[in-house]
RNA sequence: GCGGCGGUCGUCUAGCCUGGAUCAGGACGCCGGCCUGCCACGCCGGAGAUCCCGGGUUCAAAUCCCGGCCGCCGCACCA
């Protein structure tokens, strides 16, 4: 028999090329507006693609948000005016200084150019003090000689307008985390003011990359997973346990910021309990969010020892992150690539947001017993204090004095003696003092944030790489079930014209409309010969594959073939549901 | 953004160096028909290419030259 198939056989493509034809053959993704040139780092999605992207998706909701007591989900807007990201600090952060060569149009990164030219460190001047620094020192164009221009800032944020008719300046934003932090306050009470309290979201975001390659690992416009996490810190070792037995033993792989400076290469094992006992996370709940994120990881099928964390070194983290690690997945061609960063962030936004906005974002700590504590409660005598003061400076003195916190008078007093005020010095006797006993409830702290954060893009990208096989010159995609586009095939052997073709494929037709309504995904065909059929759900990755034959209008059997193994049993039609929900698992007929 | 290499039906490719007879050829895939009792079987037929885009040279350009776009690799970049 003469072996046919799609042409696989170019033994110079690697899997990366592999997984492009695939995913173009089959409809999963490639790259868009291909009919005016294309776009470099935007890509569609096909029926296949969008259906495996929505389960990974699922996955991770199920990871992060459905089973955790404590995660809401949110939604927010794509666009934001331009305050958020002032405030956030993407504004001054999310840029880079660049200059032109005014003769022969090469772009230099300033900071780069001067570290190279004049050893001088420039990270986080303002561009007209490095245009300066270029003006003084006669700096040229290292490859023509030219002139360089000023110093400008290249926004890595999309600009937009709201409102059609000079609008207001706005950003397409390039990571959720914003919109979670802005509606802190309010779903903080929505969730009963309780800590800890995580906030997910699920949805595009945009940055202008300068030069985006690589596929769908670097796109202009792609979909991430995010959860805010707000804790107490001072309670985190405590709360922390309480949901840490579900994840405590699972082992990660680890490459600390310690190990990087030794220059150790490869990962040491840790579980999630020993990141947190051996103090390598500033926070427990960093340790437990990565293990969660290793556990979903190796649920859509990437192997362990294919997964690491980094610990980014401090001049590689973002302006927002106390520590943050990368989880890498090990990929053919481009080596160890982020999929997902976990970033420890402390009150930094939420305190930057209440000082842009003048809102409150502290939550109130109840003690579990109120504290009596003894406050002493200074009042400045008038009559005292003009003695020293006289009689014409009285009014602004006193005025002055309404302004110092009365804790910080005492202070003075116990520490000099005196306070001065406009040169006066006003010894003890110019105030009453008296020690009153309050009873205070709790205190008003801001959360700190942990930041897990996956890119979706990447991530069907990766599974693609472990799921994809060969055999026998066939591609076969080994999904887990529970990614598949489609949980089973449904095929009548024959679709021909004798009578008995005709009843196979109504009762085919029959056994996908059931299936159909008891919330499957079901992929029916009746076109080609029935070799042709598997190969082709094969390369998508449908698990199973019922075949309605001749014995079925004699016994109402089917044959199911299992993708992995081709093995076919015969079951009854009846028990087709039951065999289902067991092998592909009814919690992901979410 | 810089440099090197590349871009021909959905895919892989022949043709390009040495411009002209190719209506741009083939294979696989796709569609229709026949056949077919379980793994891309066979037979017949069919659709499918802006030769990446634009300009130039030439009587004549897929082919030579220039610019752009896109892709790959290296550098840079990746909050």
């Amino acid at each position: 028999m003469r072996r046919r198939g799609i042409n696989l056989s170019n033994q110079s493509q690697d899997l990366y090329e592999k997984i492009s034809d695939l995913s173009r053959r089959r409809g999963i993704f490639w790259t868009s507006f291909e009919i005016y040139g294309g776009v470099a780092g935007f890509y569609d999605f096909g029926p296949v693609g969008v259906l495996i992207k929505r389960n990974i998706a699922n996955q991770w909701l199920k990871h992060f948000v459905y089973t955790k007591e404590n995660v809401v989900e949110v939604e927010t807007p794509i666009i934001n005016p331009r305050i958020v990201f002032k405030a956030s600090g993407h504004e001054d952060h999310f840029t880079d200084p660049v200059v032109e060569c005014l003769k022969c149009k090469r772009v230099y990164r300033a900071d780069h150019l001067i570290k190279d030219l004049l050893k001088i460190n420039v990270e986080g001047w303002h561009p007209e003090n490095i245009t300066n620094l270029i003006k003084d020192n006669n700096l040229k164009c290292p490859e023509c000689g030219g002139e360089l221009s000023a110093v400008f800032n290249a926004l890595l944020l999309f600009t937009t307008q709201i409102g059609p008719y000079r609008g207001e300046t706005a950003y397409l934003k390039p990571e959720h985390a914003q919109g979670m932090f802005i509606n802190f306050p309010q779903l903080f009470k929505i969730s009963r003011s309780k800590l800890p309290l995580g906030i997910a979201q699920i949805g595009r975001v945009s940055r202008n990359e300068i030069s985006p390659r690589q596929g769908l690992l670097r796109l202009r416009e792609f979909n991430i997973m995010e959860v805010e996490f707000f804790f107490d810190p001072e309670e985190a070792d405590e709360e922390v346990k309480e949901v840490l037995e579900e994840i405590k033993d699972e082992k990660l792989r680890v490459i600390t910021a310690d190990m990087r400076l030794n220059n150790i290469e490869e990962p040491a094992e840790f579980t999630v309990n020993e990141l947190i006992n051996e103090k390598i996370v500033k926070t427990p709940w960093l340790a437990y969010w990565m293990g969660v994120g290793n556990r979903f990881l190796r649920s859509l099928g990437i192997p362990w020892d294919k997964i690491r964390f980094v610990e980014k070194l401090p001049h590689e983290k973002a302006h927002y992150s106390a520590q943050t690690f990368d989880q890498e997945v090990y990929t053919q061609r481009f080596e160890w690539v982020e999929v997902a960063g976990y970033a420890y962030r402390t009150t930094y936004d939420i305190e930057r947001h209440a000082e842009y906005s003048g809102k409150d974002f502290m939550v109130f700590k109840r003690y579990e017993e109120p504290q009596v504590i003894v406050v002493e409660k200074v009042t400045p005598t008038p009559t005292t204090i003009e003695k020293i003061v006289g009689k014409e400076n009285l009014g602004r003195v006193m005025r002055i004095l309404s302004q110092i916190k009365p804790d910080d008078i005492a202070k003075e007093l116990n520490t000099k003696g005196f306070i001065e005020v406009e040169g006066f010095k006003l010894p003890s006797e110019c105030f009453q003092i008296k020690k009153e006993e309050v009873k205070v409830h709790g205190k008003k702290i801001y959360p700190h944030v942990v930041e897990p954060s996956f890119g979706l893009e990447r991530l069907l990208y990766v599974v693609l790489e472990y799921s994809y096989h060969e055999r026998e010159d066939k591609v076969v995609l080994r999904l887990p079930p529970y990614l598949a586009p489609y949980h089973v095939a449904v095929f009548p052997l024959l679709a021909g014209r004798k009578i008995e073709h005709i009843k196979m494929v109504s009762i085919a037709r029959k056994i996908y409309k059931d299936l159909v309504n008891q919330g499957f995904r079901v992929l029916y065909d009746e076109e080609g010969s029935i070799g042709r059929r598997y190969a082709r759900a094969d390369e998508i990755g449908v698990p199973y594959a019922v075949t309605v034959d001749h014995q079925t209008i004699e016994d109402d059997t089917v044959t199911i073939r299992d993708r992995d193994t081709t093995e076919q049993i015969r079951i009854e039609i009846s028990k087709i549901t039951k065999f289902l929900l067991e092998k592909i698992g009814i919690g992901t007929l979410v």
